[in-house]
DNA sequence: CTGAATTATTGTCAATATGACGATAAGTAT
DNA sequence: ATACTTATCGTCATATTGACAATAATTCAG
């Protein structure tokens, strides 16, 4: 690390979260109206400045918070990448470290009062270019959408898009959602339940659905953290992407 | 992205460099001695403030050129993470994004003027805790090794610490270096060689080393920019680690 | 010049993982 | 009760993996 002989340039610093979740069997992403400009009236990713005396996660939780009402943190959390600080916002420089959030379904503070209203949209309408987003919005989700479609092959972080417990053919439909491919029923629920140090069986099952009552896992102890959110690394053998 | 009503905090931004290589089958990485406070003697990655007016990966490539006189990139360069900008620095709060280069083994400008003298260091001695890095430096260079050790697993990136044509016994010699693992020369041979679109016999041969001479290889097309460094995503299957 | 040593490369074989799909189990809907 | 729906277990051919034998093509030691 160098010193520069002058004070060094400042640049403002902000957070951006892709949150993404799984709603009616597509992956979906939370994403705000902006009221102000620039960019009045389009659709942008949450975030905000980081504040003096705050860390980046820190800074994710509160804007998360802030925008959407939620009081914790719904899901898992990781860094994503920084972008810039050069040619994204046409006020000046600014640096942005985007964050993914994968979480269950979760409500959010659509009751829009004067704060931009935050609402869930299919990530497959933004990708495609149908929603044009603000700012480099656009290439960050799909930076996200990456980075979530391989976290799905090598860790156990798809039940991130669960509940505490879930059965089986709900895993399934996420991993179907995220990686928009249709699974084997049967090769998924071998893969799943026989990668060693993934899931957990609860003894518990679900009742009342259609068909026959499915068992009901959770993620094994070493794949989640105190908080329940997953953190072993790495699945082995990984559950791999069909065809590419 | 919400917008302050006041002017944002502004922080000073700096970029870390990770620079690992593969010298004498072992993982180096490249490090600066500081020679002044805060940490003045301690070994640290390089890096420096982003100037005004730069990209973080430009800044990356001058600070790089700056301190061990290379002039382009000796190889693949890739953002790694940022950390802070809290309680990473005595002076106060600066955010860093890390970046990390897999190169083959360069000479760095160690004729040390009154510039901090860079060198290359085993990984291993740092990470053991024989040697303390300063700042948060040690912990980045625990998330870059962790990181490079995961990318030679599923992208053809362990290619990067070779030069341009190399045997597969040369690219085996960085798996285990990075990996700290011994692999099976045959069962490596067959996996390399036998994964589509990660290597491209040149034709050419190696000659005057011990045994028989070996076939050089390539990059293939589709895992090389027009730099020639790596590119494709993903290596498909994985080269997966042994154990573990 | 000859055999020993060294390294590269091809092959073999059993164990394991994978993809495709059949069969059965255990519920709800009619 | 019968149909329908979903979960779960099993089977089988094929592909991949790890362990290791065999062979090829050099340099090195004498």
């Amino acid at each position: 690390m160098t010193d520069s002989p002058q004070a060094p340039t400042r640049f403002p610093v902000t957070v951006d979260i892709v949150a993404l979740t799984v709603r009616d069997n597509a992956l979906n992403v939370l994403l705000i109206t902006r009221l102000i400009e620039p960019f009045r009236g389009r659709l942008a990713l949450p975030g905000g400045f980081v504040l003096a005396g705050e860390g980046l996660e820190e800074a994710s939780i509160r804007e998360l918070a802030e925008e959407t009402g939620v009081e914790r943190v719904p899901g898992h959390l990781e860094q994503l990448q920084s972008y810039g600080p050069q040619g994204r916002d046409p006020r000046g420089d600014v640096l942005t470290v985007a964050h993914l959030l994968l979480a269950p379904d979760f409500p959010v503070l659509s009751a829009g009062s004067d704060a931009e209203h935050a609402a869930w949209y299919p990530v497959g309408h933004v990708l495609d270019g149908a929603t044009e987003l603000a700012f480099d919005h656009g290439r960050i989700l799909a930076d996200a959408v990456e980075r979530a479609r391989s976290k799905l092959e090598y860790s156990p972080l798809g039940a991130a898009f669960c509940g505490e417990e879930f059965t089986i053919a709900q895993l399934r439909a996420v991993y179907e959602a995220v990686w928009g491919t249709r699974l084997d029923p049967r090769n998924f629920h071998r893969k799943a339940t026989g990668n060693p140090g993934f899931l957990e069986d609860t003894g518990r099952m679900t009742a009342g659905d259609a068909g026959r009552p499915a068992a009901l896992f959770r993620l094994a102890a070493q794949a989640r953290s105190a908080a329940g959110e997953p953190v072993r690394a790495v699945l082995n053998p990984p559950l791999m992407r069909p065809n590419s």
